[in-house]
DNA sequence: AGGATTCAGTGAATCGTTTAAGTAGCGTCA
DNA sequence: TGACGCTACTTAAACGATTCACTGAATCCT
């Protein structure tokens, strides 16, 4: 009912305009509501309804129309937040009427560019976009070609439409005042790879606000991923001076962490402390829960979508619009005291 | 470097062939290898990588050929292990310099025709469908237009390519033999809808086998998510004649059902056991880790794309070829024996 | 009343590629 | 020699929509 009958082929604007005694053009005009008498428009939309006419997308494409698909670049889909957001996007764009193309750069940024070209190529309408890589040339391009909205950070000097940031300094400050006030004063942290363009400004704000609460806090780099985690985290806690904290930049990377932990023989926050950032839903089901950082997955999802829609069917704001989304530390059993 | 220089709009055909001196269709067929001298082949092929051409893949798709893109339907993005499969096949088409349209029929078995016809729409090469959905006319249809693999459970009287299949009923009867050897009598099964394509033969599969063991096995309906057992869970365990043990279709019911006996002050395995079905890597981590039944989703995933690659630059095979998925029971501490 | 403006709709070009059909030029073979 | 078949191309017609430039009729203004 809902859904028209599937025909074999679909129906073509020809066939339409052979229907309906009008030319192709008249319908095309007609189905959008230009430049046709309402009689018309309603005779032309029935037959269509009738004939269950939908325009092509892919023709709509080459023509340079609208195809009703949106690239999602996500510079991580090993990290469990990102594919939180994958699906909380897609859904977002369905409500649209809109598809999703997904790309995972995989933590690569050089891949990271070529997909956002492939992307392009697809022509998709609008690109969303969770970067790794370190702002370059080649995103100007690409924003200039596409609308853009970037999600975690922005790219500076790359028009996008939207950006949506997570205010990341706050976070790591909240989560550092937090160990710091338990009593730790060694603090490793686990970031994404300082050059990435989130990893930068983190790294400052670490140590800045280790400087200001006089922690001895190290910055160490880590592929999002469970798996990328639990190697440095057997090294790191294996040495003599190992660290009574470990605030990991992402819920995946404390995930392979808490692994490490247990192979070590560790107990966790009694031997060494652990805080993730970027709440995942798992979080809370550990043992013992993960202290971390939250931000809503459905409504960081929802800004940037809607700052996307918007820029598709009104012009592109003259400067990005921007929206920042505190921090919400969630602490639980996985910090404690130090040793 | 190895990134072709991102032109500000693209080399067209045209271009290339007045470039080269040749006609569009030489062009066209220079770079397929079709029809042309050696060294014309070779000419055109120097000058479109001097020029960064590349074959505009819409309009490629419009006259009828591939465009390279190859949906991914999947019945519920909630699930976890489905988001490690989206993961996991983005990866593998990529390494094909294919990319991925994923949609979530979220459940809905409605919408998951109405997306596959939206896939179709936009001129997927082909389809790969985790299903939810019961069998439905509209995919044969579907799968009669564009080359389908499905991954989880068949879709009867659908011409698919290829079929991964997990070995559900084995799965089922390992773990009910294993709650039944830990003693346990009263279990409850929280599956997929039953009316889906996996759920109706699970359903029988766990009425068999309880039969053959002695269980009282009551098989609850349930949304794949977190948040959709959570609530069930609530309710069948604060039941006098609560169960012993909860068998859970998919670790993210357990992660919900998890969350309720926390809510409830049950301890796990003492107060009731818990077991999961397709296993996330997360559920190592969990308090008490979870009992589950695990499927390598990486070859899942290769072995799906394989089928489908094979189908696109291959005829179709005259019947679908299938590879079944063993289990591997998990056992860990989230089960044992009744209170 | 006559010229200008609007309205409703048509025809044809266009987007960038593929491919069926056609055409030279050349060699082969009866 | 002429029929035939190759090879290496070219020409032109798709694919399915959008849109620019028109046209004929009706309406408007002074």
């Amino acid at each position: 009912m809902a859904v028209p009958e599937r025909q074999k082929r679909r129906a073509t604007i020809r066939e339409l305009a052979e229907y309906t005694g009008l030319s192709p053009a008249a319908v095309s005009y007609a189905l959008r509501g230009m430049h046709v008498s309402a009689e018309t428009e309603e005779r032309v939309r029935a037959a269509a309804d009738e004939l269950g006419y939908e325009a092509d997308p892919i023709a709509r494409a080459l023509r340079g129309g609208a195809t009703a698909v949106v690239g999602l670049l996500v510079g991580s889909l090993a990290d469990f937040w990102n594919q939180e957001l994958v699906r909380a996007v897609e859904r977002e764009l369905h409500v649209s009427e809109r598809s999703t193309l997904v790309a995972d750069a995989d933590g690569d940024s050089t891949r990271e560019l070529e997909l956002a070209g492939r992307l392009v190529d697809h022509r998709v309408d609008g690109l969303i976009v969770l970067p790794v890589g370190p702002p370059s040339d080649g995103w100007e391009l690409i924003a200039e070609e596409v609308p853009t909205v970037t999600i975690g950070d922005a790219l500076p000097g790359v028009m996008a439409v939207g950006e949506v940031v997570f205010d990341n300094n706050r976070g790591v400050e909240d989560t550092l005042r937090h160990l710091s006030s338990l009593g730790h004063r060694r603090v490793a942290v686990l970031s994404w790879a300082v050059e990435t363009s989130p990893g930068r400004p983190a790294e400052r704000a670490v140590e800045e606000v280790a400087a200001a609460l006089g922690l001895d806090c190290r910055i160490v780099p880590c592929a999002y991923s469970l798996n990328g985690s639990r190697p440095l985290a057997l090294e790191l806690l294996s040495a003599d001076d190992r660290p009574t904290a470990m605030l990991c930049m992402s819920d995946s990377i404390a995930y392979g962490v808490c692994v490490a932990c247990a192979e070590l023989g560790l107990t966790i926050p009694d031997d060494v402390s652990v805080a993730g950032f970027g709440e995942h839903p798992m979080s809370r089901l550990l043992a013992p829960p993960l202290t971390s950082t939250a931000w809503d997955v459905e409504r960081v999802a929802q800004v940037a979508t809607r700052f996307l829609l918007d820029a598709l069917d009104g012009e592109r704001p003259d400067e990005p619009r921007r929206e920042l989304f505190p921090p919400r530390l969630v602490a639980r059993a996985s910090t404690g005291p130090p040793p």
